[in-house]
DNA sequence: AATAGCCGTTGCAAAATATGCAACGTGAGG
DNA sequence: CCTCACGTTGCATATTTTGCAACGGCTATT
């Protein structure tokens, strides 16, 4: 491990709570303010921060370039782009991607419904693991031990009525979801909001991210919601081809 | 400076560019493959780069998070939002929200058309200075001398027909939207767009921001544009009130 | 199935950088 | 105009970073 890359990196996660002083930052860090100068200068240099007036910094401009890059290498969106596109357009509802990286799920691509409407989800965000229909398609793929260890170590907060608040009905949910081959998010995420979810494949069968259809329950009741898994099950289907899987069966 | 600083930095840019071996990396800032191991190995533990496979690197999730941190600490974002998110419900069209960062403009906000279109901005991405109405908008306020000089150093190359370029004409418009207080992008960015920009100011008078409105020429002709720069300076003002400006005549 | 090659990984002595310090400069407020 | 707070600088010292040689693991070829 590198001390000063180490420190300079605690710095800019920081600077994420907002704007702060150099006497500030040295002390996040325990070093010398010449020491923090100096760190925050090379940072500086590389645009990762940038001065605010004379007393203040804040994150810098190539934050968003190195998003929009990362995003960008994330193959399976531009392979799953056409399918996720034509879900949106025939069924007019909000589609997600999403994949399971370092622990997390994070939402990679996003196509906006036509209907007017508000929702927390943004590309470049976390899902929530407890209770959206992308992560219980992502998880259900771990291996079992795996799976296991990772809903043992979550938390369940209750956002609505219908959450599911322990590891124990989680995994029986997460064994459903394997069962079916598609997830529900039963307005547990969002009280006015319910949703259904199915894994796209790579070439040797494994998951590699997970497609979602957003549907406020004004629009479409349930029962209308399950009768578009059908069509949800081929998007992700067309989305896995190309992303090189061939079922065998 | 920080050299090690500097070296982990070069590497999180080159993986910009597409992931990566150690080996590669090492090559890039010209160290041994065990430093640039440890480099790599704490840029990891901060989730800025992550492995993929056993032999590639690439750019990690902590740069999601970040660049969305980015965006909200903006605070024109939310200063503005009300009055763009009004103009895009009145008109329809997409609305942008651009400020001038590290001699660079970058889209901060957007509100898409609610009719079908496709567009190359998005937010975290950088707007060509020489084209955009946000562009002049922003540099249009710059101190004279600044201003010169900026527009000397800039690049500008012909993207339509209507593309200025070079620095004497740019700075000629730069002095009419100087004169009307609001810019014009006569499809000089991109064929089928014309786009009107004006600026949102800080307490101080000075321009922290620029809205524009953007326009499929096949829906609106030139002169059905310049109709709603009343609409657009109306936002504008609004924006620039909630941002701590108050005019004085 | 075994071997070779390639690339990631490790521990440690030497090389090099990072660090803190004291003093200075600037700007703002009283 | 003075004082205080915070950013900034140059340099000797302290500490980290570095490269090296050897090792381990994985994949491909024989």
């Amino acid at each position: 491990m590198s001390q000063s890359l180490d420190r300079a990196l605690t710095l800019v996660g920081e600077l994420a709570t907002g704007p702060k002083t150099l006497e500030e930052l040295s002390g996040v860090i325990d070093v010398h303010k010449s020491t923090a100068l100096r760190l925050l200068r090379t940072l500086e240099s590389h645009r990762f921060v940038q001065r605010e007036g004379v007393h203040h910094y804040r994150l810098g401009t190539a934050l968003f370039d190195l998003a929009n890059r990362a995003l960008e290498e994330r193959d399976v969106r531009r392979s799953a782009e056409a399918a996720l596109r034509e879900l949106n357009a025939l069924t007019g509802y909000t589609v997600h991607l999403a994949s399971y990286e370092g622990g997390e799920v994070i939402y990679i691509d996003k196509y906006d419904s036509t209907h007017p409407m508000r929702m927390y989800s943004r590309v470049g965000r976390r899902a929530p693991l407890h209770c959206t229909a992308v992560a219980k398609v992502l998880l259900s793929d771990l291996p079992e031990a795996k799976r296991r260890e990772v809903a043992e170590s979550m938390e369940y907060p209750r956002l609505t009525a219908n959450t599911i608040t322990d590891a124990t009905a989680y995994l029986a949910e997460l064994e459903r979801v394997r069962e079916r081959g598609y997830a529900m998010d039963n307005s547990e995420h969002e009280d006015f909001i319910h949703c259904i979810g199915a894994p796209i494949r790579g070439s040797r069968g494994e998951v590699v991210a997970a497609v979602s259809m957003s549907v406020p329950k004004v629009m479409l009741d349930f029962e209308g919601l399950l009768a578009l898994v059908p069509n949800l099950l081929a998007t992700a289907r067309a989305a896995s081809t190309e992303c090189g899987y061939s079922p065998r069966d």
